[in-house]
DNA sequence: GTCAAGACGTCCG
DNA sequence: ACGTCTTGAC
């Protein structure tokens, strides 16, 4: 279930990839659906009550799977509902009896295919079920737990912990509670879908830029989730404007309720809250302290007694037998062991320890000492052996059975700091920059209503390279609908920001599309790119110019060419050494002095623009993203979704470049490791320069759209083996990331990748 | 009056 | 994920 619509709303976004490239890493897989899907295939069978093992199968081959590629897979398995669930729960239970009766007399009827249709809705994936698989991870020794409660907490809160790198699931919820990174629609090849937190800037659909994870959970409660339901004809991108425009939802409500055209239940606002707080708030359990903790870290206002609704609290070793997988998490009562499936894999689970890598320090050495009854096969030892009386079998578990196993991961700057995470892939780790960004934007307003305090390791900042081209034709009639409203009531601050801009722009194409421009008005992602326009101060301090002049460098080439100039919204996040001249260190006075990044740029903080974006306080205090003045190629900076005409003039093949352009160039060049639109890095090996600016590729012969190519380049870069290998790199020494020296990373192989990725 | 965005229901893998 | 229906804007 989860959001429906979110993840097409995120599509934008969406990284095709595979799984081999997370090599090394291990994620966290939603064992429900493993089982789930495993299930479907032999749906009959189990709605007959005829013993079968093929939900267990499917799983193991998908965990075989991940191993092929050199992925860890780490199981979590739903454990009890939430009382808030109990009730649709109850309905499904229902749902499903009903539809277990009639496939059962389609099937009897001799219509087995509509039975088996039938009897699909009639899957209910049991603890003995996930007892039946678990037994098969245990002798494979692939990590696994059962969560107290809902497995999407469990995924998540291990992702925090760093016990895992990211999520592998199907389910949007994982968002909203707070998921960074998550892997979907992976299929029996590999292939699948990245979805990173940290891209939520570069969403097209929808601007989410600078939206605090507060902010996209009330959106998401407000479209209806699990735990609410939604009002009304309030879908998505209603949700999303409304909250956009009121920015809480006690105003949402409010306005809702005065204009009365939507009818909201008499105490929505208490449910809103408590769906928000079991978001926020619900337990699980954690691996490394071997007892149920909240998924958020209660801050001082929290009463958890006041909260029935995230769950009750859990004995310590309940707890522990039901992570194991001994208990059933919801009757409290043990599972039997199943009988042996598996003889043939005695030795192998005889076999001495060759699992987990042994030097991984105390926590690790706790999860194996009661190895030895772990090498025991469970499915040999007698079913009753487990069998003990209630009152004793706790201390029992907790001290004999088997413990889920626990990898902790061979990623160091996972453990390392707060800021956790900054994995892999196109992205690189500023903490300072995340930091910095991750600040929510209505906490600075005073304007979250329950103290938005929640994590720390929130990921907020943009980091992916967006090519948002504003005034691209392919969509603007969408946004402005979405946006529009929130314009005129955002304020003073945000409105004159705007006009400056665009009237400077007016000027300059007053004929042009008066629709463009008013679209482009209502596209905050102009303010953002506006407001962080990097360069300009450190262009300005050299040779100051008006903004509305320097907007004009972007129009003055060539007028289509405006939107790609425009709005590489940006990401440099990602850049280690961001505080270079790249960097605009300036624009929000709200936010952050200027004080540490501009060792040499100090100056750079306040020049003409960044006074000139002071009057904007609100807007300014959302998080920065940088832009790439057209400099570098223009090619770079062209999104592969750009119409066509954006992508042809013969002028942004040339890679001429005017000495300040070349100097940008320069700086980017040398600071940015993340996907940028700056002039390509050195191509990996195998492609030639020419080939990653994008005039080169036919538009035609790229069948996915959202992807560009310096983010194809970035994704096939080796940066996960990087972060392990630079572990404590706190981004400066690490110049020549991005360049030349990708050789010498593991990675060799990975190149291949790039090819044929570029080429599919 | 038209058009299109968005919500919602149904079907499919 | 697709198709239909309702609603709101122009």
């Amino acid at each position: 279930m989860g959001i429906s619509g979110l993840l097409p709303l995120l599509k934008s976004i969406h990284r095709p990839t595979e799984l081999k490239k997370y090599a090394g890493e291990t994620f966290g897989v939603d064992g429900y659906g493993w089982l789930h899907r495993g299930a479907v295939a032999c749906a009959i069978e189990l709605a007959q009550g005829k013993p079968t093992r093929k939900y267990v199968d499917f799983a193991m081959h998908r965990v075989r799977m991940f191993k092929y590629f050199g992925v860890t897979p780490y199981l979590v398995f739903d454990g009890d509902m939430l009382p808030s669930k109990a009730k649709t729960e109850a309905s499904r239970a229902k749902r499903r009896e009903e539809s277990k009766r009639i496939g059962l007399e389609l099937l009897r009827a001799g219509k087995p295919s509509q039975a088996y249709a039938e009897l699909q809705k009639a899957i209910d994936v049991t603890p003995e079920m996930a007892r039946h698989l678990i037994e098969e991870l245990k002798k494979e020794e692939v990590p696994y737990v059962v969560a107290p409660y809902e497995a999407d907490a469990q995924l998540v809160y291990l992702e925090r912990q760093g016990l895992i790198s990211g999520i592998v699931s199907e389910d949007s919820d994982l968002l909203v509670f707070g998921a960074k990174r998550l892997l979907t629609k992976l299929d029996q090849h590999g292939q699948c879908v990245e979805i990173n937190r940290r891209d939520f800037c570069a969403v097209r659909e929808i601007s989410l830029t600078g939206w605090t994870d507060s902010e996209f959970r009330h959106m998401a409660i407000l479209s209806g989730c699990d735990y609410l339901e939604g009002l009304n004809n309030i879908g998505l991108k209603t949700a999303y404007r409304l909250i956009r425009k009121h920015k809480t939802p006690e105003r949402v409500v409010r306005m809702l309720r005065f204009e009365g055209k939507h009818q909201v239940p008499e105490n929505y606002l208490e449910d809103f809250q408590q769906a928000e707080l079991t978001f926020l708030y619900q337990r699980v359990f954690c691996p490394r302290k071997q007892d149920i903790v909240l998924l958020t870290e209660p801050g001082p206002s929290v009463n958890v007694d006041e909260m029935p609704f995230i769950g009750a609290p859990i004995e310590t070793e309940m707890a522990r037998s039901i992570a194991v997988g001994d208990v059933n998490p919801i009757t409290r009562q043990r599972i039997p062991v199943p009988r042996s499936p598996g003889k043939r894999r005695i030795s192998q689970a005889l076999a001495p320890a060759s699992g987990p890598p042994r030097s991984l320090g105390k926590p690790i050495d706790e999860y194996f000492k009661d190895k030895g009854s772990r090498r025991i096969p469970l499915g040999e030892m007698d079913p009753n052996c487990f069998a003990i009386d209630p009152d004793h079998n706790s201390n029992a578990t907790a001290a004999d059975a088997p413990r889920p196993i626990v990898f902790p991961l061979p990623r160091p700057y996972l453990d390392s700091a707060e800021e956790p995470a900054s994995p892999a892939r196109p992205y690189t780790n500023n903490p300072r920059l995340l930091r910095r960004r991750s600040e929510p934007i209505s906490k600075l307003l005073g304007l979250d209503p329950f103290g938005s305090s929640e994590h720390r390791r929130r990921t907020t900042g943009p980091v992916i390279q967006v090519y948002q081209d504003p005034a691209s034709s392919t969509r603007p009639p969408k946004k402005a609908r979405l946006c529009d409203d929130a314009t005129d009531e955002e304020g003073a601050s945000a409105t004159p920001e705007k006009s400056k801009f665009f009237s400077a722009t007016q000027q300059r194409k007053p004929a042009k599309k008066k629709e463009t421009a008013q679209m482009l008005m209502s596209d905050d992602s102009v303010e953002e790119a506006f407001r962080s326009l990097p360069d300009f101060d450190s262009w300005r301090s050299e040779k100051p110019v008006k903004p509305s002049d320097e907007i004009a460098i972007f129009d003055e080439g060539s007028p289509e060419k405006k939107s790609e100039v425009v709005l590489p919204a940006a990401p440099l996040a990602e850049s280690d050494n961001v505080e270079d001249q790249v960097e605009v260190p300036a624009s929000s006075p709200l936010q952050h002095g200027p004080a540490e990044e501009s060792q040499s740029q100090g100056p750079t903080a306040m020049t003409p623009l960044g006074e000139l974006l002071k009057g904007f306080s609100y807007e300014t205090a959302r998080p920065r993203t940088r832009v790439v003045h057209g400099l570098p190629t223009p090619a770079s900076s062209v999104h592969p979704t750009a119409t066509p005409k954006n992508v042809h003039p013969p002028t942004t093949q040339t890679p001429l470049l005017t000495p300040l352009q070349r100097i940008g160039a320069r700086a980017l060049h040398r600071t940015t490791s993340g996907p940028t639109p700056t002039r390509p890095r050195t191509p990996v090996s195998g492609l030639k320069p020419k080939q990653l600016s994008v005039p080169s590729v036919d538009p035609a012969s790229i069948p996915l759209p959202k992807v560009d190519m310096e983010e194809l380049e970035a994704l096939n870069r080796p940066l996960g083996s990087e972060d392990q290998i630079v572990p404590e790199s706190d981004g400066e020494n690490e110049e020549n990331d991005d360049e030349d020296d990708e050789p010498k990373q593991a990675c060799s192989g990975m190149r291949l990748d790039l090819s044929r990725f570029l080429y599919s």
